[in-house]
DNA sequence: CAAAAATAAACGAACGTTCTTTTATTATCC
DNA sequence: GGATAATAAAAGAACGTTCGTTTATTTTTG
């Protein structure tokens, strides 16, 4: 028996993301990916089942790469203003170190597919997110809110400047636009400054 | 000479819209695209030069309409708070009374079309944004800050509700979250504590 | 009737996938 | 321990289908 060369797969995933990234979801082919991987077609085939699970097995890897990341060094006991910076911190190393996979999760997340995936999603990692703000609350160190206020204040401030680092140009009119600490950390003192009391 | 049957044009777009929001970017042929819309394949290229040309027509198109929803009754001299409160009302109204149009937006945003049409949007809309920020900062009634600080505190937040309310769910483990108006108005108090002195 | 809109049909190219064959590797036997 | 049978990986070529687009023709209307 012939065992799979792991590398082959690997080489699979990679190239698709970045064509994903690159030209789109139309921008993959199977015959084209093949080629820039250096497989057959039908290789793929004995790796993913089809298109659509190749695309989707890509995603629960990424997902789950990027949760490792946020959760490094976190704790949900955590005081919540120490938690917060941890996250901000490591969800920033993510999207900055890893441009091409944080722009396909993006993609796939504003895409048709992501619906199929809502259910798939990790919840240790929601949960773990969802006692540390309880905890925090029962403390005193946040204002009691529905958690779907609270994250849209705590976290989408951070991917929006992310987005505007990686489009690399900010705002129409404006010069360059980087996202370094000291923008990042003033930014996150105005998101403390929301949510606590 | 026989002109042009304005209906067929917008069947062909609002039906392309539909396609792309239910079906992605590869769920749009021109083939498909012109039975939706009771055309041949070839009277969509009379209207349009090729099937890019029809994406970047429409997002051009949907662009201008939410610039417009966003800057009704909205003044540069505005008071920041009062201001801010517009804007938010008016960009939620669009995304909830458009909840297509709006995912065909964010669909088209986190795709590479995007930066083929960064230069091609309305700057007269961020003009009156900037200028408006800047006289609320002159005034005092605004923390100086670079504009993408600013507007990732501002504007995001209120993006990721409505990413909330249209995903039907919440966060996971989450009951049903609906964006309404105490729930706005809650955040939006989260944020102006955020950004003024 | 002139001219542009609209169509039906067709073009070659590319699509996702599969069929058939070959290659590489392990386990088995003398 | 070398020959060989067994098995799955891998490849190449091809499948029928659908793709975006165009051509040739007809229909409509100023």
């Amino acid at each position: 028996m012939r065992l799979r060369d792991e590398n082959k797969e690997l080489a699979i995933r990679e190239k698709a993301l970045e064509m994903i990234v690159k030209e789109g979801f139309d921008g993959l082919s199977m015959q084209k990916l093949a080629k820039a991987a250096g497989v057959s077609p039908a290789t793929i085939y004995i790796y993913f089942k089809d298109r659509d699970d190749l695309i989707m097995q890509i995603f629960e890897t990424e997902n789950a790469r990027m949760a490792d990341i946020t959760l490094d060094g976190f704790d949900p006991e955590m005081h919540f203003e120490e938690g917060l910076r941890i996250q901000w911190m490591n969800r920033a190393r993510y999207c900055l170190e890893n441009p091409e996979r944080m722009h396909f999760m993006e993609q796939i997340r504003y895409s048709p597919f992501h619906e199929r995936l809502q259910g798939a999603s990790k919840s240790t990692f929601i949960h773990a997110m969802r006692t540390w703000a309880q905890h925090a609350i029962a403390r005193g160190e946040l204002v009691p809110l529905p958690m779907e206020v609270y994250w849209s204040v705590a976290f989408a401030p951070l991917y929006q400047l992310v987005k505007f680092h990686m489009s690399r140009q900010g705002l129409p009119g404006s010069k360059k636009f980087t996202l370094d600490e000291p923008i990042m950390n003033q930014t996150l003192e105005l998101v403390i400054k929301a949510l606590t009391p």
